[in-house]
DNA sequence: TATTGTTATACTCTATAACTATA
DNA sequence: TATAGTTATAGAGTATAACAATA
């Protein structure tokens, strides 16, 4: 269709080519997160809300927010359906009155941990057909690549 | 926050939890797909109609639909879009009326190759803090993982 | 009768501006 | 005045059912 790019000299730009390679087959071929979050019932949005909150504990809304990138407004809603869901708690912080600071419940510890299971479940089905051979040398590139990763920013 | 799972014995999946987790850093440190589709001015169905089509090729408006999990009627307005656009052509398949096939042009492709050099350019400069030593170790890992990947499905 | 694609339409999610309350 | 969050509202994207054209 397109003609190729021809592969890059430059040793960091080879490497570059190869890490976006590896991501367009992770996702083709593991882990597409789009397809992933058609499958919730939640809105996308509403999801990253729950594993921020689950994640980084008690928030301001508006810190949510700007690390997520989505607008104030639209916070609102959101928040209103998690509360009303039984996911999070809101309320006012002590120390400034114009700040509402939200947390997850044990019940978004629990959706998530549901959610992990069913993609976990997924993953092993995706990597079963290997050999026992490709599954170690999986398992220890995986873990290079991690360690690795880890050092970055 | 979440009390976190035991690590699975079993030695599959244990190896499911490492790639479940490298999955989030690559998410988190690398590449949010999420994210990336913001930056785009179209919207994440077009563009991924139009990935679609200069990796396919000329193809039927309901494969395209159906391999994208995207309903028919919401094709009409993005083939719309793309024509207008000139990304793609849109004619009758000669050997079935009731068909109609889509196809990218040279601009399409000119257009995702000036996207793929934008997020190289982003993957460069992150990785671009490490070391030599960990800029090889992770260039062979990756190798690795590519390999093996690619024997899935 | 079955299939391809479109039209019509209601619904959900999102983006922007103007507002209230606290600081 | 500046900031946090809300309200109001318009717009963009999506899903569903009914339809026309072709097989």
């Amino acid at each position: 269709m397109c003609t190729n790019n021809p592969n890059d000299s430059n040793k960091l730009n080879s490497l570059t080519d190869n890490l976006y390679k590896l991501l367009l087959t992770l996702n083709k071929k593991i882990f597409n997160i789009q397809d992933l979050m058609k499958k919730f019932k939640a809105p996308g949005s509403h999801v990253k809300v729950l594993f921020y909150l689950v994640h980084h504990g008690s928030s301001p809304i508006s810190e949510v927010a700007n690390d997520l990138m989505i607008s104030k407004p639209n916070m609102t809603p959101i928040i209103d359906k998690l509360v009303a869901d039984g996911f999070i708690t809101r309320y006012y912080d002590p120390n400034d009155r114009r700040v509402i600071r939200v947390e997850a419940t044990s019940a978004a510890c629990d959706f998530l941990r549901a959610q992990e299971i069913k993609i976990k479940e997924n993953l092993t089905e995706k990597i079963s057909t290997l050999s026992i051979e490709d599954l170690d040398k999986l398992n220890s590139s995986i873990q290079q690549l991690s360690d690795i990763l880890l050092k970055i920013q």
